[in-house]
DNA sequence: GCTAATTGTGGAATCGGTTCCACAACGCCG
DNA sequence: CGGCGTTGTGGAACCGATTCCACAATTAGC
């Protein structure tokens, strides 16, 4: 068995030195008559490029790393397919990691891939911790970054986010139109980017439509995980309310709520509209199936990709990027029943 | 500002040769004289290592290919998940390809992995379609490779897979204790290896408890999306039926079947007690809270890549890893209604 | 005390590409 | 016709590591 053939058994083979091969592989100058000549001998030979020399003498690393929180979490799929769509058109790999997996949201991994070198960028999504840390790192070590969906304010950095605002604004214009007056919103952290945004578009949504919005009927409980929505639920179902309305700040949220409430017996969306956000995959198949707000989540993975790129090639200006959403109407918002207190 | 530091640059300030600096990093024969020099030299300097240097050295990529149907599928987050554990004690990185997204289940940017020698191997996950194709080429180029839940027979290669088998056989245990003996079973594509296995180990199980199944209650939907189990239930649900559990092939049918089921008004789980497999992220958030067959998704995915790079290092005989699943009963399973046709 | 095996070291080739540099041939312009 | 910019080419240095080989200094075995 011979042994693979390099760019030096193609330049032997077309009868030319390597270095017209590689200008070849490049598409630089190379005259019509060797071209074909080349194209033969790679043909025949069957040569394949070694993206890892390649890689080595134009000095880059031909990866990247991509950072997230938990890699369960389904938004991150979509954002993942989204990469990943990207990356296959750039011939570069990525090195995957998931901050909850090692422990209590451990950055080590990352900050090793940072001071090792050993990417060409970083996408952090939507981690909820640690970007500052992240980022600083970064920083120093000029490892251009691009965050999706940041939960600080982080800055400065490439961000791609989308307009939760908007989609804030949306949910009250839909809940206001079907009748709703007294409506509370569900926040995950209570210093969450996402969770101020939608809150604050929702607010001034409803301020449109003529319903004022009071604090008393704004929760957060601290995380986006369903357990957490359970665990308000518990709590907010056993006293007496006059609310019509819930606006979760994720979907995780929303349906760990309706959970608790079908165990009480609630009847949705008859007693109680619930509105999620986000539009993770399985929300059209619970019963009622989740109002909520959807991202272009792989659109937006791409987005992070390229910009990713641009930074690598050439660090300029820090963009922000917001994309637009959409409200999903399903069918866990309904006219609000006939005044009638619990 | 000076260049970035060098085994060379690192050498010469221990005052030692390159080559031992290498033999240093890579754990050989060094004094411990050197040893001290070196470490020193290494902190002030700064130095990282080269990984694409290393590679191309010892002749690897460092990188694998992991190939899926869909990256939408939350069971792929999670063998994922496990994968990229294991991948990151090993300084490789990943290319991630599913085959939905280029058309029509289109392996073409795999077999570039292949052909172009781009990967050190081939982790193949659950892929639907195209599983003897892909597994051909990779046997041409001698790229080792390992299937994780294949849906077909194919051999010779590493397989990762489910105890479908005992899983069918737990369903069928819960479900006769509860009372069940009119049991229907809805899978997915007729061929698909999964649907079969838990359709065996159902129809054995059941027997064990002196229930005879039929044919007759034996369905197959051609997909494992939920659509494809809500049409089912459209047509299963317009017709008289006597039918007091349905065993889903795996939790997106379920769902998607208990959302038309929902809309008929059926009670659940006083009327049709119903049981999924895979145990999704959200199955335990749906109202009622579906009963499932849990696999080690993690497990398997870190099982993957342990196999895989065995096989890199030592092509040696082929094995089929079996993981023990987990009956996870919640709230979609009950007690069968008194014998009431409907 | 003399060979043999084990440690420890430096020099140089190697992995498989890219790119700088020098140089040749060509057409074009004034 | 001489100078200049554009193509096209080969040779050689370079990217940053690993590893083979030769050789020195110990230690071990008989």
């Amino acid at each position: 068995m011979t042994r693979k053939p390099t760019i030096a058994t193609v330049a032997e083979r077309a009868g030319v030195a390597v270095s017209t091969v590689s200008r070849y592989l490049n598409g630089r100058y190379v005259s019509r008559e060797a071209k074909a000549r080349i194209a033969d001998a790679i043909e025949t030979l069957g040569y394949a490029r070694s993206w890892t020399a390649r890689n080595l003498s134009i000095g880059r690393k031909g990866c990247i790393g991509v950072v997230v929180d938990t890699s369960l979490d389904p938004w991150f799929n979509q954002v993942l397919a989204g990469i990943e769509e990207e990356l296959s058109t750039r011939d570069t790999s990525l090195m995957l990691s998931s901050l909850e997996l090692r422990g209590q949201y451990d950055p080590t991994t990352v900050f090793d891939w940072i001071r090792g070198r050993r990417v060409d960028g970083l996408i952090i999504a939507k981690s909820q911790r640690r970007e500052r840390a992240m980022l600083r790192e970064a920083l120093i070590a000029r490892v251009p970054l691009v965050m999706i969906a940041p939960d600080e304010m982080v800055t400065p950095a490439h961000v791609v986010r989308c307009d939760n605002y908007a989609g804030g604004v949306a949910v009250a214009h839909h809940l206001a139109e079907l009748g709703h007056r007294r409506i509370a919103f569900l926040g995950g952290p209570e210093h969450s980017l996402d969770s101020q945004h939608r809150l604050r578009g929702l607010n001034d949504g409803l301020t449109l439509h003529g319903v004022r919005q009071t604090t008393k009927a704004t929760f957060f409980c601290g995380s986006y995980e369903a357990d957490a929505g359970a665990a308000f639920a518990q709590e907010f179902l056993s006293g007496p309310t006059d609310i019509t309305a819930l606006v979760a700040a994720n979907d995780a949220l929303a349906l760990g709520f309706m959970r608790v409430a079908h165990q009480r017996r609630l009847r949705l969306p008859r007693d109680l509209s619930i509105v999620g956000f986000d539009d993770v995959p399985l929300g059209g198949l619970t019963w009622p199936a989740l109002t909520t707000v959807a991202q272009p989540m792989r659109e937006m993975g791409r987005a992070a990709c390229c910009r990713l790129f641009e930074a690598i090639s050439s660090p300029g200006l820090l963009e922000t990027t917001e994309y637009p959403v959409t409200l999903v109407v399903r069918g866990s918002t309904a006219r609000p029943p006939a005044a009638r207190p619990r």
